[in-house]
DNA sequence: CGCCCACTTGAGGAATGTCAATCTCCGTGG
DNA sequence: CCACGGAGATTGACATTCCTCAAGTGGGCG
């Protein structure tokens, strides 16, 4: 892939990266850092769509139909790699099986889009809560970034409510509802899994097992 | 694409065509009727993730995965062209701009995914009612099937709350407000557009020029 | 004729949203 | 060193949307 590359982008925390809309997007490699993708709504009220770690790739969707169709913002301060639009016709023809892996992304990420849906669709606050934590602890051990059974988590809380279509006050009330049944414990920027069967439980949801991804 | 059809399948209303979780699933394109794409929690709550109508091509995320993510059931008499998985990769091998397409199409299911998501998570009922039915029509009047501003559109009630994450009480009494306010009329089995500007309007939704789109 | 399915309608209740005040950090300027 | 201000988290009181339960209607089909 290092063919494609065409530049590294290094971004503070709370940094907009690509808007709505915009015509020329870039394609994106994670290199470090975390960030959201998220649609804003007429009335200002704001859907984040997923929630943006290292090794992910990013803006396939905005790069293929030309305009983005949700803006990423920085968490923390980022460092990505940059790749052009036009060079992934050239991947097509040159790179058979990188292209595939593409449409394997593609594929992975309309299926977690998928469970998104039916979470916020069809769940209750508790569930979605212990849902969603399990789902960002889950990615972010396997990139290695867990300690015991802790891990580092920058967001806000009113991501986490923006994400599953609740209000920031609930979200808050739930959180800490998780946290007297000693479930989960997030504050101060880490999260804890304390009883990992009993969120599994709650959330309605099965461990799931992981097959290899393909790194871009 | 020919080249690649294996069959052809016909399956009567209400017929289960792909079970999630299935492992050896298909890969189809539409050529005539309705169905819907969907996946089913623990708790028995189903979620409705998409509508089926034909020129669809449905079973990507399953082809390449190797796992169906959702259900897809008929809900009217359907014929369905079908693909074999192991395909693909030739496809990709020997016809990069078919691949492209197809990646075009994921990104597309992708963008409309996050549309939903966001519909669900942040518009109120009768918001998301409006919306959906709009996106209904769109899609329809595409495939010249709409007969002035009428369409004919199989689905039940039921189908349509599990797309928006309501009750189906709750959606048919927002469906008769709409009625009452002489916006749209959805009443046996057919959708009529009585106020466009007012349903988008309330909807929060601009209206959106359409691209060309590949067909498979 | 009678049943079943989808749609309809009313009543009451629970989950979640909104508003508003407070608290705790933490960085900045004086 | 301390006052100030802003961002995020927390909490309580109240409002409202939406859900659940329950009953009833109407059409299609065996």
């Amino acid at each position: 892939m290092d063919t494609f590359k065409t530049g590294e982008l290094s971004v503070e925390a709370k940094t907009t990266i690509q808007m709505e809309g915009a015509k020329t997007p870039h394609l994106y490699t994670v290199s470090s850092g975390m960030g959201v993708r998220y649609k804003t709504l007429e009335n200002g009220r704001r859907q984040v769509i997923n929630f943006i770690m290292p090794g992910d790739f990013v803006g396939l969707q905005a790069g293929v139909m030309g305009e983005a169709g949700h803006s990423i913002e920085s968490t923390t301060p980022m460092v990505l790699c940059t790749f052009q639009r036009q060079d992934l016709w050239r991947l097509f023809q040159s790179y058979p099986s990188r292209a595939y892996d593409l449409v394997w992304l593609a594929a992975s990420e309309e299926a977690f889009l998928g469970q998104s849906l039916a979470t916020v669709g069809q769940r209750s606050g508790i569930e979605r809560v212990s849902w969603a934590l399990l789902k960002l602890y889950g990615r972010l051990d396997q990139l290695g970034l867990t300690k015991g059974n802790s891990v580092s988590l920058p967001y806000r809380q009113q991501d986490l409510a923006d994400a599953l279509g609740l209000s920031l006050v609930h979200t808050n009330k739930t959180l800490s509802e998780l946290r007297s049944r000693k479930m989960a414990d997030w504050s101060n920027g880490a999260l804890t899994i304390l009883d990992r069967e009993a969120l599994q439980s709650t959330a309605m949801m099965e461990a799931e097992e992981r097959g290899p991804r393909p790194l871009m």
